[in-house]
DNA sequence: CGCGCTCTTGATCTTCGTCAACGTGAGTGG
DNA sequence: CCACTCACGTTGACGAAGATCAAGAGCGCG
């Protein structure tokens, strides 16, 4: 596949909004782009030497946590534009594993060669704070999801976290596809799989979404956003 | 209060480590070091105006965001050596608020400043993409820890991350102080008060702990830790 | 059509939230 | 010095919410 940042739909987030046009050519030599992952592929896998990030390009993946004795904790879905591998850059191997939930796109960044190119580009330092302090920020919100004391709490505050970050890639803004399994909301919410889809349909039953399989279709955001904050 | 950075014991962590000595007063000029802060004190309130990082000196702080009609969520704790506000350098506000838990000391850098120093000292660069993806690991096994479904083993896990940042600082690794109240811990794990009192009882009738107030005495780190995992 | 997988629904037991009472320690004032 | 208050922490009793076990429904796919 063919470096093409240039007319990437998502340069506006990524490292080519820091670097001016007649420069690309030194991140396009050091971007892997467009690789294809099918389901259950595997980016990196965890406790492994960390050396590269990923941007999604389409698609979604994962990242799981897996502890000695335990079943694997899912700790974060990504979406088109959002980058995997970050909270790994400090330590040597990567801190969990990283999975295809559906056929996607990702590119591949080396971590020491986008270090190099940010000493020569102050702009492209400035979006690694920024992409950073984003992440930073997701993470919290999605910690205070997690920690509301009912299910359906939880599960409304995850639907409308996902919500917003979907409205970044200018889809329709009261529906959400779920690419995930139940399964994976289950833990990623620290939930049963039961207590998720009874919580779907209690979500339902008070008439703040609708869905179809795995489509989601938000029929009063107000009250959803009211019932999610207690 | 005189900016006395070099001789700061927790300056290897912080900006210091990635300026010369020679040319460290360009750091100095533009941060508030050990700014006393007496317990219930602001660092800054949730969507004022963000525009400055704090670097804990000594004591403890916590974040919290409060939501229209709820009671506030505690969604971070802050020792000594950690930063506080790097979520909020994305936005124009600050995300949460932030109080000092007990008489505390900490430094206050601008953002901007910060920025422009960045320019000049790829070290800081560097140091700046470390701390944030410290932060963000930190920010995920928090996570991970919160969406554990036993009580008990959220605790088992939030005493065990408090142990590996309080070693960071050459304390004695099987000793923590939980500066914090039970209220708080309660709120961060997304718990009641009493069901945090009632974990602490099991952790100790495990034989995993012993305490005495807001001491907690680690006796069995091993079996702690296979526990929080389950 | 039948097989496997995911999702949903029902029944039961465990865990946790809630309400209440009690214990403890610090600060206050008689 | 003691009685008092107040904030914080613990423990008990009870009801509500969720985990678990079990069964059934919906769907893609060979």
């Amino acid at each position: 596949m063919n470096s093409d940042c240039e007319n990437c739909t998502l340069s506006y987030r990524c490292v080519p909004s820091a670097i001016s046009s007649k420069e690309l050519f030194r991140f396009t030599n050091i971007v892997s782009t467009n690789e294809l992952y099918q389901p259950h592929d595997k980016l990196f896998e965890q406790s492994t030497k960390a050396d590269h990030l990923y941007v999604v390009k389409s698609g979604s993946f994962k990242t799981s946590i897996q502890g000695s004795t335990n079943n694997p904790h899912v700790n974060g879905f990504f979406l088109p534009g959002e980058l995997i591998g970050m909270e790994s850059m400090a330590g040597n191997n990567y801190l969990s594993s990283s999975t295809a939930i559906e056929s996607s796109l990702a590119c591949k960044i080396n971590y020491r060669q986008l270090g190099a190119l940010r000493k020569d580009f102050p702009l492209l330092s400035d979006l690694s704070v920024k992409l950073y302090s984003q992440a930073l920020a997701l993470s919290q919100s999605i910690l205070s999801c997690v920690s509301k004391q009912s299910a359906a709490q939880r599960l409304a505050c995850f639907i409308l976290i996902l919500m917003e970050r979907t409205k970044q890639l200018n889809r329709r803004v009261s529906e959400v596809y779920l690419n995930m399994s139940r399964q994976d909301i289950a833990s990623h919410l620290g939930l049963a799989v039961e207590t998720v889809s009874r919580s779907f349909s209690k979500l339902i039953k008070h008439g703040y979404i609708k869905k179809n399989n795995r489509h989601i279709y938000i029929t009063d955001s107000k009250q959803l956003q009211f019932f999610s904050t207690h």
